[in-house]
DNA sequence: AGCACGCCGACT
DNA sequence: GTCGGCGTGCTC
């Protein structure tokens, strides 16, 4: 018999362990790896995927293989490949990166069910249990309560087996149509119903079933059975909502933009591996060349992958690719339901399409001949997952290109720091776009320093100059974006009398209240308290609402400008489907004067009539101890800035800050990337962060205060001495110290930080050391390689 | 994750 | 002497 490599679903403490199963010769020819199969695993039965097919095996007393889910492999061959990589890169289960890769949907659910064990001798018992029972049909035949049937378990009368059952989430329609031979007096003369349905059907060719009304389905029903009509069932796919928003005719390319077409379309003519970072400012066109370069592949039979940090916030990609290439695309996001989300991968599981758009996960889409990936955005923080495998899209997207010789593009207006690093050191090759493509300039930015404004007696969280650009602006019928990148009313609330704050008991952050105070949130585990009219220390009545967020600024607006209408848009009021479109409708047809956001608004709102855009707090996350803080703060402006003067209006940009005089401030008001990017490289490598190191951060996460502690200490103890006895080089061990946000959802967290130039040795010990399983019960390590932030 | 094994204290 | 607490370790 031959010998399958499988990947066992479950959380078995060891890393990237693969059984070994016999395949029974019934199995055999359907067998092939990629495979999902169901597999004995200690007394349970698990699903697993199978990764490879052998002749023999060291390990002895095999198990069979119990049952094969899929007959042509779910995964294939490269990505196989991939999902090992990614265990060992991240530091994770194999089966947890195979599940990463497959759609929920695909997710089989269990039962349990019984069967009669060796020790039942009750004959009646027995015949019932011929086929698998659940506890319902059994308890419904004999009146057995769970005491019995546990005990019937442990003498061994009952057995109970994990049933697997594929969610079937396929949808169906049912086509009627004429059969050629059939005519009118095969009818009975009185069905008046089959005779309209007969007519029906001659006048149009087919109709769907479902769609009759009741009477005719009836009339349906009678006429397939006489041989009248034939129905024939046909999978649908269902389709999420596109969004309506009309699309911008383009017009040639422009100078710069036909260069970097034509420099990737090299790569793709040769079919040459290459990386491309495309650095283009906001408004310079990145689109177009994305659209184009995709028409190209699919004239090269080959498929492309596009994503974006999240489909929500980037309708208008979604809706040009859409719009070009119609049927060809694929459309995968979290909004999808779960069947849409099974039903668009089986599409392009099956090769019916040939372009995805999709968000982070959309880059495992499963094309058997793809030629490019398109990251656009490269810069976002979504594109790292911040669950198990804890992966970063870009690093999956270069391998993938790399295991099959295809081309990958990276578009920013704000290349990450590595990025631009990487293309300097000939990694990537860059392309620029320094133009917008309408060749409008970019807007001027004023900076306002807050400070200033306070000691000339300005205490309102709208500088002067903001104020006369807002007013400027309304007078002619224009329109103004305003950026805070907080949502809720207030950050802390505070007793004035005895300076209570309001804190979530189980996470240690301050509550952020919303709707004028009415209520409070933890905006980590959303525990919540309804209307706080008094401290509970002290009784007093007294509180403060400190710190702004859009819901507070909204009330200012309101009440500075009363006649304007004024418009939010954060998570808070994005509560339905079609949230965003019905916002974005009423800005683009001047519903709305002044539009207040987060960072939702940051990218994808291109409006001409917007002439102010006010930045209210631009230094807000300079104040998180990150090492990227600096750096986020520069992409958020210049991309925020950028949604000023997008046509023929000039924009202004008012970017108001505590401090003006921060590096990340004054280079992003006056456009000096590179300047910024050089003075941040230089911190980081002074500091030797990334790009100049790799960093894992390593989480000591229990819910005993004192455990946590102790086990820190190991954690970094046992890294210390790892790195003594490999004696791997340039690597330094921070820690262990209380994380930043110590107490989340009761549990407390510390952390240890490793940096190293030495990746791959790091890498290769901690995965053959099963690290993350080493330390005491009741304490999770939480392994994150190359996390976006420290906090 | 389950599930059994096994080693200790509180009972018939 | 035995029932059951949960710490430990294994699952092809």
């Amino acid at each position: 018999m031959k010998i399958a490599e499988v990947a066992v679903d479950c959380p078995t403490k060891q890393l990237n362990k693969v059984y070994h199963y016999l395949v029974p010769p019934h199995l055999s020819k359907i067998l092939s790896y990629g495979a999902r199969v169901i597999v004995p695993f200690g007394r349970q039965r698990m699903l697993g995927y199978v990764i490879d097919i052998k002749g023999q095996s060291e390990v002895e007393n095999l198990k069979q293989i119990i049952d094969v889910l899929d007959a042509d492999p779910l995964i294939g061959d490269d990505m196989i490949k991939l999902g090992k990589w990614m265990a060992h890169r991240y530091i994770t289960n194999l089966a947890v990166c195979f599940n990463a890769m497959l759609p929920a949907g695909l997710k089989t659910n269990t039962i349990e069910k019984y069967v009669a064990g060796n020790s039942c001798t009750n004959e009646e018992l027995k015949a019932f249990m011929s086929k698998p029972r659940t506890l319902g049909e059994l308890a419904k035949k004999f009146n057995v309560s769970s005491d019995d049937v546990a005990c019937y378990i442990k003498e061994k009368v009952l057995v109970k087996h994990k049933f697997f059952q594929q969610k079937s989430s396929k949808k169906y329609i049912d086509i009627l149509s004429l059969n050629a031979r059939s005519s009118k007096n095969q009818i009975t003369k009185g069905a008046f119903r089959q005779h309209q349905l007969f007519e029906v059907l001659q006048n149009q060719g087919e109709v769907v079933y479902q769609k009759l009304p009741t009477e005719l389905k009836r009339a349906a029903n009678t006429l397939v059975e006489k041989g009248v009509v034939q129905r024939n069932k046909t999978q649908v796919f269902r389709e999420p909502d596109s969004i309506n928003i009309k699309e911008k005719v383009i017009s040639d390319l422009t100078a710069h933009q036909k260069k970097a077409y034509e420099m990737i379309s090299e790569s793709l003519n040769k079919h040459k591996q290459d990386n491309f970072l495309l650095w283009g400012v906001t408004g310079s066109g990145k689109t177009e060349i994305y659209l184009r370069l995709a028409q190209k592949i699919i004239t090269q039979n080959k498929q492309v992958i596009v994503l974006v940090p999240e489909i929500s916030l980037t309708p208008l990609m979604v809706n040009r690719f859409k719009s070009r290439f119609k049927d060809d695309v694929a459309v995968l996001h979290s909004g999808l339901s779960q069947g849409e989300k099974l039903d668009q991968w089986q599409k392009i599981n099956e090769g019916k399409v040939k372009v995805v758009v999709g968000a982070r996960s959309a880059v495992f889409a499963p094309f058997k001949n793809l030629g490019l990936i398109i990251i656009d955005e490269e810069h976002e923080n979504t594109y790292k997952q911040e669950e198990n495998p804890k992966y970063n899209t870009v690093e999956v997207a270069k391998k993938r290109v790399k295991l099959l010789g295809g081309v990958l593009i990276l578009g920013s207006a704000t290349p990450a720091l590595e990025s631009i690093y990487k293309a300097q050191k000939g990694e990537y090759k860059l392309l620029k776009l320094p133009k917008r493509a309408n060749s409008r300039p970019m807007p001027k930015i004023d900076v306002i320093d807050m400070k200033q404004e306070l000691t000339e007696g300005n205490r309102s969280v709208f500088s002067r100059k903001l104020l006369n650009h807002i007013n400027n602006s309304l007078d002619n019928n224009e329109q103004v974006v305003l950026f805070l990148n907080r949502r809720g009313f207030s950050t802390t609330t505070l007793c004035r009398k005895c300076g209570f704050t309001f804190k979530c008991p189980s996470c240690d952050l301050t509550l952020t209240s919303h709707d004028s105070g009415n209520y409070m949130v933890c905006h980590y585990c959303h525990y919540q308290i309804a209307n706080p009219s008094k401290c509970p220390s002290c009784k007093s009545i007294h509180l403060a609402f400190n710190g702004i967020g859009t819901e507070k600024l909204q009330k200012k607006v309101q009440e500075t400008f009363p006649h304007s209408r004024v418009l939010r848009m954060d998570v808070d009021t994005m509560s339905s489907k079609d949230s965003y479109n019905k916002v974005y409708q009423q800005f683009a047809n001047g519903q709305v004067d002044i539009l207040i956001g987060t960072q939702m608004i940051a990218k994808g709102f291109d409006f001409p009539n917007v002439t102010t855009v006010g930045i209210v707090i631009a230094d807000m996350g300079l104040n998180i101890p990150d090492f990227r803080s600096a750096e986020k703060t520069f992409q958020l402006v210049t991309q925020v800035a950028g949604r000023a003067g997008r046509d023929e209006k000039e924009g202004k940009v008012i970017l108001q800050t505590y401090s003006p005089e921060h590096y990340s401030i004054e280079h992003s008001s006056s456009y000096e990337y590179m300047d910024f990017y050089t003075k941040e490289l230089k911190i980081r490598e002074a500091l030797n962060y990334p790009p100049f190191a790799h960093m894992i951060k390593f989480d000591i996460i229990a819910s005993q205060e004192e455990k946590v502690r102790s086990e820190a200490e190991k954690v970094s103890f046992a890294l210390k001495e790892i790195l003594q006895n490999h004696k791997i080089k340039k690597s330094e061990i921070l820690g262990p110290v209380m994380s930043p946000r110590y107490k989340l959802r009761n549990n407390y967290r510390w952390q240890v930080i490793l940096k190293t130039k030495d990746l791959k040795q790091w890498l290769d010990v901690l995965n053959k050391a099963n690290f993350p399983y080493k330390f005491s019960k009741g304490v999770r390590v939480s392994i994150d390689v190359d996390p976006l932030t420290t906090t």
